[in-house]
DNA sequence: CGCTATGTTGATCCATATCAATAAGTGTGG
DNA sequence: CCACACTTATTGATATGGATCAACATAGCG
């Protein structure tokens, strides 16, 4: 766990990660000179919020939970997976995180100098466009998250959830969940008992479940009742 | 309601905007010379939400509601006040509209070309830093609004709402409430009648309304109560 | 092989929505 | 200027979504 330089066989995977595709060669080595790469167990806390942001993250490989908590309440906002970066938008405006992270499994992440990422950006027309866009894909994805929250029960939520992780399955009658159910009872804004129970009430639609496993028996039947939008469940729009 | 180009008289108050005031003069006019103003009359919708994201908005007087809609259900997202920018997010990523947009009031709405804007971001720095600042802003208020959903009850987003008015009224003891109460719930993501019986609630903490005048007795007493966090509420960090 | 965290299930409680009735504005046209 | 229609706000009664508490089962994990 000590802190290194970045091993340049990490740069390719960095690279292609639409952030860093479209800058000179010249600045993109200038930020991986500047920049770490750090192994962690799983469920170590990587940022806490209210710190300062003094590093944009990126994870290179495991994955990342983002939360916020408040007087003793605690929720999970978000899951960062290979390769993204995380907190963009408190690097740029250089202040205080919103949300904290942890790693979910052992973890794999680069950590880029704040002040670095902001004096690049300003001399990288290519750097500057790919993090406007960035940014702007991630205002719409909250967005998105927020119409799900105030529009819909939790069962409509889950129902959404399922549909989306069956087509990020390539459409397989089968899938697993990505991550335990604690942490997606959170995410949809519901407790595990909740989960456990919407599960079970997903039945009359044709869902079982079985420990991870999913299987949506109709397809169709399912989507009546959970009616997607894209405008709110398209990763992509 | 006729579409006309822009008047020169109406260019300071946009170039006061901070989204405007770094760049170069020559990009500034280049936009305002393929800009237009509209006046509205009241409750009139503007975008609706799919549509496709022609012209980044600019309100100039009166006031615009975002609001979302999805098997028939109804919520407002955010009230946008003179003078600013709405639904920039759309306008960068060229992706249609996440939410529609209706005037609350008589309103004086600026429409510039989104390919403009795309354009001079490409050609000019300083508006280029002041986008990518802006979208930081925006993301970083739906991070908020989505805490305060998700880890605090209506009661508490009241309080707390109540307190950001106070303080946004020059930390007054009376105030009054900025837009309707129906709406309001909306926002809060609570209904009318929930609103109403929470106001009630409240007067344990020393709140009294009557109509839209609130009157706090005692700041301290509230915020023991509302908890109010700076990473939840303060609109700057 | 136990320990600890996670998941399930049942019972109950609480927050919030819904439905219904009434009151109070607000704007419109006569 | 008033009468009417229409929307908004309040209040009460009730229903329901979802949380909490508790008990137990189960699965990883050292």
């Amino acid at each position: 766990m000590a802190r290194l330089g970045m091993p340049e066989s990490d740069y390719p995977d960095i690279r292609e990660l639409h952030l860093f595709s479209e800058m000179a060669d010249e600045q993109f080595m200038a930020l991986m000179r500047g920049a770490y790469v750090q192994n962690f167990p799983p469920r170590i806390e990587l940022i806490t919020e209210g710190d300062s942001s003094d590093f944009l993250h990126i994870v290179i490989s495991g994955s990342v939970d983002l939360f916020s908590t408040w007087n003793g309440r605690e929720t999970s906002m978000a899951t960062v997976y290979p390769v993204s970066t995380f907190i963009l938008a408190a690097t740029i405006r250089d202040a205080p995180y919103l949300m904290s992270a942890r790693t979910l499994e052992k973890s794999r992440i680069a950590l880029i100098p704040s002040q670095d990422v902001r004096a690049v950006f300003d001399v990288d027309q290519g750097f500057a466009r790919a993090i406007v866009t960035e940014l702007a894909q991630c205002y719409r994805s909250v967005i998105k998250a927020q119409k799900d929250l105030k529009l819909r029960t939790s069962l409509e939520r889950l129902a959404n959830y399922l549909l989306l992780q069956q087509r990020h399955s390539g459409d397989a009658a089968e899938f697993d969940l990505r991550f335990e159910k604690r942490r997606l009872a959170s995410m949809l804004g519901m407790t595990p008992e909740n989960l456990s129970r919407a599960f079970k009430a997903l039945r009359h639609y044709g869902v079982a479940i079985d420990g991870n496993r999913i299987r949506i028996a109709d397809i169709e039947d399912l989507k009546r009742f959970a009616k997607p939008d894209p405008l709110i469940d398209d990763p992509s729009t």
